[in-house]
Formats: structure tokens, sequence, C-alpha cells
DNA sequence: TATTTCAGCGTACAAGTGTAAGCTAAATGT
DNA sequence: ACATTTAGCTTACACTTGTACGCTGAAATA
């Protein structure tokens, strides 16, 4: 017994249909510019037309689900802290919580890495928003935890940042008994950078 | 005066000019799926249908440019090399090096970068393979210089090889007067690197 | 109740795509 | 010398694409 929908509510339950079915078809093969209109109003069962009374374009859809992307980011990295504090190993934590966000949310993720250095320049400096963001908050996180000046903390965590997402990357096209060996890797390369920021501090 | 040409020798001279038009057409905004048959057969001054004398399909023209891409790398890495010998500090000559390189192949580096997390499985593991060659050579490099284990090269050398790329994909949409801040920050964060592991080492 | 607004639809069209079929002329092979 | 091969061309066709235009019915407003 569905409740009667107000013509807002419907608009925004469209809208979000053919967000959801946007990210549907960013799989492993389809990427932001290679999506068509069509194709995005096929999988959200409304006509290709209809799409204007929602977006400008593909690219106003595709700067949207940039945003969403950005914020299920902030969610992880909430996550990640939550579970940091319970839990004695900062990086081993913050690893497997990042494996785990990165299957569960698969084309989230394919989304960030594959438009960070697609063929629009608009999408690429809105990814690089969104990372930057993330990369800013580890870094003000390590600051504190690790006593460090800010620029070290900016250093460190950039670099971190850069591993983790590499090894996302890599996780995306493994195979699942694979995907433990990357975890592992990248723990260790997690901590060559950290105990080099360390060694480099007092001097 | 051009000297008479053999049927053989125009036909690998033709060949030649679609990888040209090809690599001229993968700027900034176009990829490998997104560059279409015509597009490409209009730049090289061919019929459109002329290409499949020369290859399968564009996929076909894409692995080889994908293998062009990867013996530039190697070029790269024997270049870097060539100049640390004369040096004294082998990340610093590196660096400059790489972002040299950048700048004189642009659309080359485009290709890996793009592709690297692109539509294509077989593109991806195509650059995969290639950069895999990469960080093993520095991979060889590193254990030799260092002394130390081949594993713990293997890890240093790759967490390095995904910084610097990492920077190269900034790097490419970067100011010229930007390019410099980026190479010292990459030096700074593959120094934590090279610290980190060597702390790590006696444990 | 009468009027206005507007999400969603169907139709239509120009532009671009991959590629099949068959021709031509020149370089090669015999 | 003649026969064969083949790189490159033109033409053609079936598709897919973005989007302009105008309609409709129901919700919102007056």
């Amino acid at each position: 017994m569905t409740a009667k929908k107000s013509r807002e509510q419907q608009k925004q339950e469209t809208r979000q249909n053919i967000i959801n079915a946007a990210f549907s078809c960013l799989d492993a093969e389809k990427s932001l510019s290679s999506l068509s209109l069509r194709e995005i109003a096929r999988n959200a069962s409304i006509a290709p037309t209809s799409f204007y009374r929602h977006f400008k374009d593909v690219n106003d859809l595709g700067m949207t689900l940039v945003d969403e992307a950005g914020l299920t980011l902030r969610q992880l990295m909430r996550s990640a802290r939550r579970r940091i504090t319970k839990d004695a190993n900062a990086i081993d934590t913050s690893v497997d919580t990042f494996m785990e966000f990165i299957n569960e949310n698969k084309n989230i993720f394919r989304v960030l890495l594959r438009e960070h250095t697609g063929t629009s320049a608009e999408f690429r400096s809105a990814v690089r928003r969104e990372i930057q963001h993330f990369i800013k908050e580890l870094s003000d996180y390590i600051m504190h935890r690790q006593h460090i000046s800010q620029q070290l903390a900016d250093l460190q965590s950039e670099a971190m940042v850069m591993i983790v997402f590499s090894a996302g990357a890599q996780a995306l096209d493994a195979q699942p008994n694979q995907q433990f060996v990357i975890a592992e890797k990248v723990k260790y390369q997690l901590m060559f950078v950290q105990l080099g920021v360390r060694q480099f501090k007092p001097q």
C-alpha cells in the first residue's frame, strides 16, 4: 500500500532512478563519456527525451554522480575511523575497510578511478577535488596522531592515498583470492611511508 | 628526391601513419574506446575501409599503441639510469627525467594512464603488463643498489611507481609552473618510501 | 471549479558510426 | 609477356546517437 505521491516526490524518485540506472550502467566496460543518454533512459524506464526534465545533459548527470561518489568516500573515511579507535593497528584496519568498501561499491569506485584519468577535464578536476578532500581528512588525522607538521602530514597522506587507490584499481580487476594478497602488499607499502616520514621528522 | 617505394615499404609507411594519426587523436579529450575508425582514417588521410588492410579493428590498433607506449616506457627507464650514474641523487634525477618524458610524450602517457583504468579489460591488462615490466626493472635496480631482498625491492618499486604515475597524471593537467611543485612533492614522497624500507630492513 | 504548470511521451530528423561488396591500378611473381 | 596479388578507393546499408517539437493528463494553484 504505497502512499499517494506528490508531484515533487515523484520527480525526485525518477531522478534517483536515473542516477541509479546510470551507476548500474557504469560497470567495468562503460565510462561516463561512452554512456549514452538513450542507454540511461532505457535502464531507468523512461523515454529518452524525458531525461531532459531532470538533467541538462549527460555531463550534468555525470557531475552529480561524481558528487555522490565523493559522498561515499566520506562515509568510507568515517567508517574506517570508527573501526580504528576500537582496534590497534590503524593501517591494517584502514586497508581492510577500504577493500570492503570497494567490493560493496564497485561501480562507484570505478567511476572515481576511471574519470580521474578520463576524457573530460571537468570530471577529472571534480574527481580530483573529491580525492583531495579525502587526502585532507586523512592528513588531519595523521597530523594529530603522529604529531608531525601539516606539510609532512599532507605529503604522507597523499602518498598513502595514491598507493591505496592504485591497489584499489588492481583489486577491482582481481580474483577474490588475489585481493588478500593485494591488501597485504599495500599494508607493507603504507607502513614504509609511515616509517619513512617518522624517520625524516627529527631531521 | 624520394626513392621509389616498394609495395611493402609503402604499406608499412601507411601503417605507421595510422599509428601516428591515432596517437595525435588521443589527446586530453579522447580515449581509445571513444576514438572512431573513421576519425583515425580521416587523420591518416585514407579511406575508412582502408583501415582494415592494416588492423582487424580499433581494438587491434589499440593493442599496438599500448605496445608502443610500453616501448617508450623502457626508453624512459634507460634514459633515467644513464643520467643517474653521472649524478648523485637517484630519486631527484629519476623524477626530473620522468617529468621531462611526460611533457615530451604527453599523449603516450595519456594512453597509459587512461587505459590503465579504461573500459576495455584487454587494454587494462596490457597496460598493467607494461607497468609491471617497468616496476620490475626498477626493482632489480633497487635490489642491487640498496642491498635488500627481492620481496622488499618489489614492494618499494611498486609503491614508488604508483606515486610517480599518480603525480604524472596530475602533471599532465597542471600548468607548467605547477609541475615544479609536483616534482618536488614526489621527490619527498619517494624518499619517505626509501627511508621506510631502509628502516624496516634490519628488523 | 476553472486555470495553470509540467513530467513524461511519441514522432521525427540530421549526423555519425562500423563494415560489407566490389572496383581499380600498380607492384609483384612466373 | 602475362597472371596474380593487394592497398586503397567509392558506394551503400543498417544502426545508434542527441535532441527539437508538440501533445497529454494529472497535480498544483487560484
